[in-house]
DNA sequence: GTGCTAATGTGGACGCTGTCTACATGGCTA
DNA sequence: TAGCCATGTAGACAGCGTCCACATTAGCAC
């Protein structure tokens, strides 16, 4: 029942890994509750620690979460790359669109599989760390990838690049949302699929 | 400062708008501090009232924030067809796409003037009232109505029709929620504003 | 090995939150 | 005028984030 990492089991003082196992904590309760239901002493209950042991790991509860969804972006990162690497390379500018669609309908795979961890990887408080307009975020740099592979492919004139990730990225990102927290939730499965093709289809046709 | 509706003025027994009252103190807040700072003590506290009244109009804090996020929906409803009635009948195949475009504008707009509305009036927690495909949900009937307009205006064929909701819809719903809550929040507002227009130029041509 | 220091975890407290039970008030209708 | 029932109050409990002072111990200098 107790994992290696997880709660204190030895009970000895020092927990030894008590960062990763309040952000394993963390990521249980996100995955079942979303965001909203990440909290500092549950995460400790959870670790057989006192609650303000997580005071020496993490500023406060916001700090908690942001390391929590770093987790649920980097999952989110490594299923769209291993959808990809498992389409293989599809040269040609028809295989550029097939990685475009590939990537988007990984992306909403991991939205519907798992979508506390998909809100949660967008569960960003208030607070306006100043990165650019690039983040170090991995999702952004996989869409990157495969639409400058548009370009280099033919498939679309290089004129037609910039910006192509808002594009891109608002359509399966709104189609994701709406599907899992919004408006179109729990819509027939049929015509959730419908309307998955539909978007991907719309950008990357 | 007291406005007619909000706190109880003449500390008689019974407020005698406390729903309203409550829900008034839940949009501001909202509005300010997002749907994750809606409480009801802070609700009642606003309409000098004790904790324990506002149960007698809400079976808990869902239930308020669920009222609030209806009145958020009207707002957000209610903007994009005043920007629909500016623009006017605007006839023929260009003028459907037009007003496509003015109302994917003024969802965005909405999203961006006002982030604590937007993101509240799509904050559902966990629970699935069953209501069709079509909610009762305004924004959804004035997307409808401009869509069938594309296709009785010829600017789109008929069997292209069916499920262009949810591109639509997608497209604007994911650029206003990055830009409001993800990771192109405070994107510069040169690059943002082409970005919305890259995106709703994907959709609306 | 011995002893100090800094990192890490504990205990207690405060105010906030939602929510339960029992009780008080008074508007409306008979 | 009498009483019912909607509405509001009072008190309590558990859970939350967070501050403070204190306890333990790992790791390093000697």
């Amino acid at each position: 029942m107790s994992t290696s990492i997880g709660e204190n089991t030895g009970k000895r003082y020092h927990h030894g890994h008590l960062r990763e196992a309040l952000v394993q904590a963390g990521l249980a309760t996100a995955r079942a509750e979303g965001p909203g239901a990440v909290a500092l002493r549950a995460a400790t209950r959870a670790a057989g620690v006192s609650p303000n042991a997580a005071y020496r790991h993490f500023a406060d509860r916001d700090d908690l979460l942001q390391a929590v969804a770093a987790c649920c972006q980097e999952r989110m990162a490594a299923l769209v790359q291993t959808r990809l690497d498992e389409a293989g390379p599809l040269p040609g500018p028809e295989g550029a669109w097939q990685r475009l669609r590939t990537a988007g309908r990984a992306y909403v795979e991991f939205a519907l599989a798992e979508p506390g961890w998909f809100a949660t990887g967008f569960a960003i408080p208030l607070d306006m760390p100043p990165d650019g307009p690039t983040d170090d975020f991995d999702l952004f740099a996989i869409l990157v990838k495969v639409l400058d592979e548009l370009v280099s492919s033919g498939a679309i004139a290089p004129e037609a690049r910039p910006g192509a990730e808002y594009v891109a990225w608002a359509a399966v990102h709104g189609i994701a949302t709406l599907l899992t927290e919004g408006s179109l939730r729990n819509l027939p499965p049929t015509e959730r699929d419908a309307a998955i093709d539909r978007v991907i289809n719309a950008v990357a046709f």
